[in-house]
DNA sequence: TCATTCGGTCTACATGTGTTGACTGAAAGG
DNA sequence: CCTTTCAGTCAACACATGTAGACCGAATGA
């Protein structure tokens, strides 16, 4: 077996190892001789190839970008729908991790916040009535609520399949997108 | 001052210093030593008071339980918005501490998912329609992410005032508890 | 007043952790 | 074929942490 290929492999065998244990146990209580145990390597080899369990947490915790939401008021509510669901679909490996880490991991934390702002100022720029950051941050908190609520909580309800799930919070995120609050104070 | 005094202060001091370092790092990040400084005190006399670092955690991270729910949906609906009223004021220090340890200690996601499932099966057994169970989930999960996004995460839109947010949550709910979905599949 | 209890402080230990560096053997390549 | 490179292994170090125990001085109570 050629050497490129050898370590590539490797590498991929720990990189996948990292992203199971930082989302099932955080980031503090992964230890990096668990990391290489799971991947059946050695810690002295993780940190050669990846640096410090800093720089290998930063690539294992990665979230992938969504794509861009734009359109009208139910566009961007068939986009948000659409996107959840893939969401709440099984084995969501990718973002557990930071998902995960963020209550005591700052990094993670600014991550995710990041991932979550940059959705929610393209649904916002889209909303009328003065309230718009509000509602699109309620969608925000309504889909991380319902992510974490699911996948990390196991919450009792929560475990039906995304399309009852969809089939109860759909309507709620399409009032939050389309109905509007009148402008002006209450 | 006498001796009883002197030594309940000093716990109530510890214990106040574990509640807002346990609500800021979690449970890992935070030691004994950072305690007992914040408090003001040394570390030996934390062990002994407390027994453990877990045993002080326990102490400091319980949940206040909410009070009973019930009624008709109408009235469901109206205990539930003040309950989340009541979590998104400030400074909720009480359950940060089990909120933000929740994912990386067992115990502590044991608390919240036990506090969370009492109010959610009292909600469902109040609700119609096959779904309930999963419609009082999805209140759950709007819960949850509303107070992380705005006390953990502090997502933008989420830093208003609770009226403004309850405003655009306050119908959701009231769609979640009245608005049934008609008995039988889709 | 004198012995005792006990809050408080300090030091030390065992353990687990991230990280480093030396070493080994096989692939690479001239 | 011989030198170089490099994936992989092993042992060790420096450090932080939870925890235990010795010790000190003041409040307590007979």
């Amino acid at each position: 077996m050629t050497r490129v290929e050898q370590r590539r492999r490797t590498e991929t065998r720990i990189l996948t190892a990292a992203r199971q244990l930082f989302g099932e146990q955080g980031f503090d209580r992964t230890t990096i001789r668990a990391i290489a145990t799971r991947a059946g390597s050695d810690p002295g080899l993780v940190m050669r190839y990846f640096g410090s369990k800093e720089k290998l947490f930063a690539q294992a915790a990665a979230i992938p970008a969504d794509g861009p939401i734009e359109g009208s008021p139910e566009q961007i509510a068939e986009q948000l729908i659409a996107a959840l669901t893939e969401k709440l679909a099984d084995e969501p490996t990718a973002a557990l991790a930071a998902l995960r880490a963020m209550f005591t991991h700052p990094e993670a934390a600014e991550e995710v916040r990041a991932a979550m702002a940059a959705q929610q100022q393209q649904v916002a720029a889209q909303l009328s009535g003065d309230d718009a950051l509000v509602r699109s941050g309620v969608i925000g908190a309504l889909t991380l609520g319902l992510v974490i609520s699911r996948h990390l909580v196991r919450l009792d309800g929560l475990d039906a399949s995304p399309a009852e799930l969809m089939a109860v919070a759909g309507p709620l995120i399409e009032e939050l997108t389309t109905g509007s609050t009148e402008p002006g104070h209450n």
